[in-house]
DNA sequence: TGTATAATGTTATAAATATAACAAAAGAAA
DNA sequence: TTTCTTTTGTTATATTTATAACATTATACA
């Protein structure tokens, strides 16, 4: 069994995307072709990202979207019930908590943590925000593999040692702190929303200094 | 002038987080071997990066470290002031504001536009909230060459089309409509939240179904 | 029932990216 | 001053990734 390069399991969430857009819409079939034009990618790519996986299609007719959604759902995992624990119930915390729907994502929001007073004993989308100082206590009772960090850099790591020596492996991180580096064995997903936007700013200043690339 | 590849300008903001963290450790001069290190990269892939835009070391030295973290800042363009307009002022759009330093990452933050009227006449870092009924009146003074958009999907493509209209081209897009596919003659940086999620998902389970590859 | 068409699955090629190798240059030490 | 060490800048190679080509298979229609 081959191992699959990220950039096709980056692509594989997109692929879910269009394909829930296209099933709300009522369209039954979809080849290559159509899907690429909607990824922006080309019918080649498609049909090696999905052939990474099986056969999904029929020869001639093309792919089903409901069962290439569900499939690609599958590969996922977004079935699983990952439980998860949240770290920081500041701007992000709250736009996380409140927006994402972890239930169709493959993970379930167990408990949520905060360190500002201000805000432990609020409630987040019917889950209470409990001190930092409870996490040892919450997980004597419950179980979590995966911590979602929406806190500062500074006052991550020692969050990031406790929640490591109560066995969460697992981290979706909006800090700067290299976990992975620290700590070898977890699957890390990191969100560096300032590395974006300098991204940003970089390829505007790009496509000023070249205006006219229509005749490259 | 050979074409800088994405990947490349991808690393550039980690090479600048790294190369500021030297810095306020007080430390002058970094090695490539060195910085491949906390990059968790190779020292060849650091060299080819850098001498995409010039000779920032010297040999038999390496580089100084706020020398290159300068030249770093100035290539991705951090010293700019483009003027920005964020549109919508939920938990997102307020952690946005409140938390990212847009003066150090090329732009200035100019105006907030909202739907809710509870949260309309509200501030953000000083910044009136506005109703989005007002983006037109408010370009009509002012200038806005980026927007920032934590809508969600369903609200966001009439407001691009008013923005596109007002000049707008470059977009910081949280929202998962494809701008880029409507205004080919756009800049869009997309933060896809969900696509992360679901990324980590998928890796989670990749390394529960190969629990041991210590040995491979 | 047979043939034409459409579109996949798969193999082969091209392009892009990362790694390795090495020569050149600067600084340190003898 | 000369040599040795360090480490860059750059060229060459290997690997990965994306694209193109093609043979196969299912469906639709006559």
């Amino acid at each position: 069994m081959k191992e699959i390069s990220i950039q096709v399991i980056k692509r594989l969430p997109r692929y879910y995307r269009f394909l829930s857009d296209l099933e709300s819409q009522g369209i039954e079939k979809i080849s290559s072709t159509k899907l690429a034009a909607v990824m922006s990618s080309t019918a080649s790519q498609v049909r090696q990202d999905l052939n990474c996986f099986g056969g999904f299609g029929q020869q001639g007719y093309g792919y089903t979207v409901s069962n290439l959604k569900s499939e690609i759902g599958k590969i996922l995992g977004l079935q699983n019930v990952h439980p998860a624990v949240l770290l920081g119930a500041g701007n992000l915390g709250r736009a996380i908590a409140t927006h994402m729907n972890f239930e169709s994502l493959g993970f379930k929001l167990k408990a949520i943590f905060e360190k500002d007073t201000k805000i432990i004993g609020t409630y987040l989308r019917g889950i209470k925000v409990l001190s930092d100082e409870d996490i040892e206590a919450f997980f004597a009772e419950n179980e979590a593999d995966t911590a979602f960090l929406t806190l500062p850099k500074d006052s991550v790591e020692p969050l990031i040692d406790r929640l490591y020596a109560l066995g969460v492996r697992n981290f979706w991180n909006f800090s700067h702190f290299d976990i992975a580096k620290k700590y070898p064995d977890t699957v890390v997903e990191n969100v560096h929303m300032t590395d974006s936007l300098m991204t940003l700013c970089y390829r505007i200043n790009d496509k000023e200094k070249q205006p006219d690339d229509a005749n490259s």
